[in-house]
DNA sequence: AGAAAACAAAGCATATCTGCCTACATTTTT
DNA sequence: AAAAATGTAGGCAGATATGCTTTGTTTTCT
């Protein structure tokens, strides 16, 4: 695996987290401060740039009150099969 | 996040990857085969060492016919919020 | 027990991520 | 419109992951 080729997943990733965070009303420095991940770095999440590791992503999705497997029920086609 | 506490959080990962894949019959090499992943890197995932992307993971998990949501439903108190 | 297959472990080089910082852009509020 | 808050973007250094290889261990099969 030299190169990733998952842009379209980490987008709709990133997508789907923003959704979740505005929803709970809280910024990107909010979130980075519960999570105890950089701003910058919820940044890059959000704007799927980045492909973040599932213990950063699992400190994100808890302080989002929510559970890894509720987090990626978000799109069947591009969260896994079909 | 100087450093990663997730020891618990990848062990648990590890067997349920392990588990799953036994389930179908397939060596680590296999797994690695169809995943794109180097053999050794999914000895570490199995072993908890490592804490791997989420692009990787999903290249894995489509390995095994399952979907993200499916495969971090395992255990509630460790995957996510109670 | 012996052979073969499967797995673990460790080292190395390279790639990638992550935190930290600064500057700029966009959106929201007053 | 101006100010404030929020988000984007980029560089840099150190940390970590990943592929690749070799060696040793454990498991499975005969």
């Amino acid at each position: 695996m030299k190169q990733t080729h998952h842009t379209v997943f980490l987008q709709a990733l990133g997508s789907r987290l923003r959704d979740l965070r505005r929803l709970r009303g809280l910024s990107q420095e909010e979130l980075a401060w519960k999570a105890d991940v950089e701003l910058s770095q919820i940044s890059r999440i959000e704007r799927g740039v980045i492909n973040t590791s599932i213990g950063q992503l699992l400190n994100i999705v808890d302080a989002l009150d929510i559970s890894l497997t509720e987090f990626f029920a978000f799109d069947q086609s591009v969260a896994g099969k079909p």
